[in-house]
DNA sequence: ATTAGTTTGTGAACTAATTCACAAGCGCCA
DNA sequence: TGGCGCTTGTGAATTAGTTCACAAACTAAT
């Protein structure tokens, strides 16, 4: 299959959750220059997207808005189970740890981890936080799918380096770092700081 | 000027981020080749993007450490102080009302608000939760810079009127919908939905 | 059955972003 | 001072992503 961009990706989930609001209104058709008023993109960009997947519109009528979300979570591979765990009993780990749309969306929290002698033990929701030091032993059994990385920037690259041992192959990460992994593993980053210079940026360059 | 890329801005606060390790280890310069290997880009890349703003290295050397440091946080709009309001006093607003890393890079979260009654005038830090009904008449006075969005899905809309209506030009808005504001605000979204459905994305199609 | 009115799917055209490649500048050393 | 080794800054070339524009397909109405 040809290489799909990020922001295509980024397009389809943003798609899907629309799909999802118009269903509950009851609404049973869409037409790519709707779904693209609501996107803030173009009905040309809508229809592309899709097109890369398969053709599932119908001319002069638009797409079927059940169908439509199906395919778009089968693209997504939603519908499948994933098993996540948490490295980093953190602030930020606790919170994720608690998130109902994890479990709502497929993705599972079976574990938790992290180096601090004096989390480890601890219950946590109903895990309990173990030693990273076991990250690799326990993958052989459970099988993670994906780690959501959220430790400190310092420790982050020794516990990256053991998340890819463990052959994981996708990773969530909050740590302010840039990881570096092999070409087989998928990174999304999600930094706050990044985000708010971004905002600084924009309001320091306006109108220029 | 020219138009700038927000991929092109979210290199600029990687760099910075380097540079600020680096400087810590003591390092005095930088060649555009180190900085593209620990940002995974090609020096070009990073030549290019600093090109866009002034020639800030030298031939032969590369670029001194603490100049293009503060460089960089001049064009990002760091150094300035910012004053930052919260919308939605739930957890994501908790999470972040409580996150240190803001205030040390120059954004001041000055206030909260909430429209549930239940929440409004219980303390918050050190702050009180206020009615998202008096959000335009502070603003008058308080005069924010940048509004955190962290409401449930359903309300955000009619929360993001009340934010433009308030005449703040930036949100960082974590709620999973797009927002519609006119083209002078500037919006980041942090949507972990998106993020995960984007690694569901990878690992369902690796390798075809 | 024909026509009018929609809306898709997709090459072609365009625009944006990245990478190439090299002249020019700088430091160091003899 | 001249030559060598490095590294920048930047047009030109390339690659990636978006938008245009239109034939084809479908519905509904007459």
């Amino acid at each position: 299959m040809k290489r799909i961009a990020e922001s295509t990706v980024r397009r389809l989930s943003l798609y899907l959750s629309f799909l999802e609001g118009i269903d509950r209104q009851g609404l049973k058709t869409i037409s790519s220059d709707e779904l693209a008023r609501l996107g803030g993109t173009t009905s040309a960009q809508v229809r592309k997207d899709l097109s890369l997947f398969g053709s599932f519109g119908k001319r002069g009528l638009g797409y079927s808005v059940p169908e439509l979300s199906g395919k778009l979570r089968e693209i997504l591979g939603l519908g499948k189970q994933w098993r996540v765990c948490i490295i980093g009993a953190g602030k930020i780990g606790a919170a994720l740890a608690r998130y109902r749309g994890f479990a709502e969306r497929g993705f599972n929290v079976t574990a938790v981890y992290d180096s601090d002698e004096a989390k480890i033990g601890k219950r946590w929701e109903n895990l309990t936080v173990r030693p990273i030091s076991e990250l690799e032993k326990d993958a052989t059994k459970q099988d993670f799918d994906i780690a959501v990385v959220a430790t400190p920037a310092e420790n982050t690259p020794a516990v990256v380096k053991q998340v890819v041992r463990a052959g994981i192959k996708a990773i969530l990460n909050f740590a302010p770092v840039q990881l570096s992994v092999p070409s087989d593993v998928t990174v999304r980053n999600v930094n706050m700081a990044m985000e708010l210079e971004g905002l600084s940026f924009a309001l320091s360059n306006r109108s220029e």
